[in-house]
DNA sequence: TTGATATGCAAGCTCCCACTTGCGTATCAT
DNA sequence: ATGATACGCAAGTGGGAGCTTGCATATCAA
């Protein structure tokens, strides 16, 4: 659970889970290419693929190999879980 | 924005969140002790202020100051705004 | 098999963050 | 005014995170 705050703790990996949600089934190189067209980030491969580790290891990101392809799946739910634990109709303030 | 992750990437500022929205209106002193006896927290004065900083500044926090305390308000707002950013239901998948 | 493609692993470096420490300020009771 | 209370500011320290660098592994085409 804390390691979906973290793993949301970088403007690098949100903007990728940003690009999955946009088009989903990715792989590195085609985030890498997007990330430096679309978005104005210039991370090297490496870089890239450290930060898809992290959100995978927070449950953010799904993968499936098919031979030396990988593909990255965004899955919501960590982040619906945020939601959850802090909902907004607790109070009547504001 | 970024402020809102950066201040949600920590144990004890998630802590407070949590106490604050169970019991909004809390001074400092009122907080490090809730903080020690209910959850196993044991951290400074110091420290507890310092994070409440960080929450203040990232909105999540308000603050009210009469006299010579300062009564804490948890604010669910731009925890809202990041359920908005990745909706669950855009995707058919899982 | 050879070469190119697509990704993984691990060590090292730099920088930021949380925490401490010490002092300072404002408010209230006596 | 004096002391106690409640909080703020700022410098210093230790540890962790992101990035790089270099090498390694696995898959596909020729």
């Amino acid at each position: 659970m804390s390691d979906v705050f973290r793993a949301l703790d970088d403007e690098t990996r949100r903007t990728i889970l940003d690009e999955l949600a946009a088009r989903d089934g990715q792989t590195l190189f085609e985030i890498c290419s997007t990330l430096t067209m679309r978005h104005g980030v210039s991370s090297s491969r490496q870089a890239i693929s450290q930060h898809l580790a992290v959100l995978e290891a927070a449950g953010l990101v799904a993968t499936e190999r098919r031979g030396r392809s990988k593909f990255h799946y965004f899955k919501p739910e960590p982040i619906a879980e945020i939601a959850r634990r802090w909902p907004p109709g607790k109070r009547i303030d504001q």
